[in-house]
DNA sequence: ATAGCCTGCGAAAACGTTTTCGTGTTGAAA
DNA sequence: TTTCAACACGAAAACGTTTTCGCAGGCTAT
């Protein structure tokens, strides 16, 4: 087992100061070119590479980006971080992943762990609990140490720092703009309950949609979700009650439940009734109809707020607060699952 | 901005030694309650928290653990995380994440950017590139160095450490076995090229089955895809050409392409042609109709795999050479894709 | 009175770097 | 011969901890 090699030994064996060896091999005009090459051949031949750790204690960086999420078997978070590693990658920053659980209290201790030397920033999104405890200070305690924050998708007003997100309310809005422009009347939407900033969001853009098309907000057609376990039953509800032609439902999940259900009573899609979710992840892409959907890009999400902190990081003189919210832009993706009519 | 407090600034306002500061802290029974409790108050005033960098520097100990995996937007793959995360931040343990996209190369760097000191041990799933050029000398040498490895799903005979796989062969095997016996003879293979491990011990069990149901083997019906982005031509051939009665994938994406190429051609799944897949994940479970397949417990290889790899590191005494390859049992999941005439 | 023993604390080393500053030797210029 | 610069290198501090060891003072027991 061959352990490491420490400047400290290649000085010893070599007969030189710790000082001679670090110098040689950052080149350093201070070492004669003798002495300089005999460390640096030395150095390659025993594969020195310096020790992360010790250089993170002396820089007082550490090139590491905390990702903080709710959870990773989720598409759309998985594209997030794909992106955010790419661009650390090429900037030569690593990234440390900590899931929340849509918990409050893990959100908290993980953050407070890594805040304490492990990464020079954070990339995260808020957990389901702490949007409903509306609780940021655990965020803005770490702000307040001079460690930046963005935020991505789930973000709060509450806290200032910078952001990243989509225009869920514009992208709701075309959706179901698209869908009454199609000659549809009778539009449900299943959506989150309104703790869930997004689910909001998305829920405002549809009613905004109705009203200025002079269609009533008909809450009957309106069903909020609050645990995805058994989202089944509400849905069915819904479609079995309300006779709707069409159907705009919050994520992806929602939208292929609705497809099954609308099945299972008899109703094809989309001859009988049109489907659009939102998010194009595997389901979207792959389930039969495919679904259309409201498209997050969630790698350029990721590439944006990871750019966006390692930008502040590497800015490290004054800090302007002068803190951006970056929208990035959707599109509406019509596949199988609405007709033109 | 209140910057982090350290020891040092403790001692200095308190006008004691950074020892005594350390101490009272860690509740040593050096020292007098009286400074104890005092130096604990201050402490817990400025809410003080040790610096990890410098535990780390301190114990040679990181607490955190590599993952290097070929990808993350990749249902299996984020299972696997999501499991081994549990088990790590059971045992306060973080996780640092490096995808390899398939890449040799980016496999090489990731490991060895981490190894000089960022993390105690690594989880990793072999990329692509790794597999095909078959060399595992970074692998080995971060063994040499000390740090335990454990190698999950793509994983090689080529190196010696701790692995978690599931019995592809026999998974494979078995889903096969099961067509043969509900009555399916012309039963064609969609599988990947044969340097994936995987793919290869799969193709292997469905060899196999065939044989011990002395049904010969015909290449016809054996279609192997090399780059998945336009495996929707091989595919496409072979159900037009050979007209089988089932098909086995060895992947959710192969299953799923199969179908949709089934429907567009105008043959009815399960009623004309009855499909088999691998890996139970969000397409398998949400595609109309749903697949049957393969479960393999992504949640339950990655707690495996954080378990063998904690438990190495905390043996930390002479190490024994003696690795174990860990089985995850499988299941067959039989859905809509099937039918069991 | 003296030896010995607690008690309570500080100095310093260690982890592995980088960097500033000091210093001894050499050679050349005066 | 003296002076001074250039050269080549080492000592030490710094990052923030933990821990070993040593030491001073007060006390008890002989």
């Amino acid at each position: 087992m061959r352990k490491k090699v420490t400047l400290k030994q290649i000085a010893r064996e070599l007969d030189v100061s710790i000082s001679t060896v670090s110098k040689s091999l950052r080149d350093s005009h201070e070492i004669s070119e003798d002495t300089r090459l005999k460390v640096q051949a030395f150095a390659k031949l025993y594969n020195y590479k310096p020790n992360n750790i010790a250089l993170s204690l002396k820089n007082k960086k550490t090139k590491t980006i905390g990702i903080i999420i709710p959870e990773i078997v989720h598409h759309f978070f998985a594209t997030v971080i794909s992106g955010i590693e790419q661009v650390a990658n090429e900037n030569g920053y690593n990234v440390i992943v900590c899931l929340s659980d849509e918990s409050f209290d893990k959100e908290v201790i993980n953050l407070e762990m890594l805040a304490n030397g492990s990464t020079d920033g954070f990339i995260m999104s808020l957990s389901k609990e702490t949007q409903l405890k509306k609780d940021f200070h655990h965020i803005q305690e770490v702000i307040n140490q001079g460690m930046p924050v963005v935020l991505f998708d789930r973000v709060t007003n509450d806290v200032f720092c910078d952001k990243v997100i989509i225009d869920d309310q514009q992208a709701a809005f075309d959706a179901v703009q698209f869908l009454i422009e199609h000659g549809f009347k009778k539009i449900a939407l299943i959506t989150t309950v309104d703790y869930v900033s997004v689910g909001k969001l998305r829920t405002d853009g549809y009613k905004k949609a109705l009203k200025l098309n002079n269609i009533e907000v008909n809450d009957d057609l309106i069903v909020k979700i609050e645990d995805i376990e058994n989202c089944s039953i509400k849905i069915e509800n819904l479609i079995k009650s309300q006779n709707c032609d069409a159907v705009f439902a919050v994520n992806e999940l929602f939208a292929v439940t609705a497809i099954k259900i609308a099945a299972k009573n008899k109703l094809k899609v989309p001859e009988d009734i049109s489907v659009i979710g939102f998010t194009d992840g595997i389901i979207s892409q792959f389930s039969t109809p495919s679904i259309s959907t409201v498209s997050q890009n969630g790698i350029k999400m990721g590439r944006k707020a990871a750019q966006m902190l390692i930008d502040r990081l590497e800015l490290e003189d004054e800090e302007d607060e002068h803190y951006k919210t970056e929208i990035i832009e959707t599109n509406l993706i019509i596949r199988e699952s609405t007709t033109t009519k």
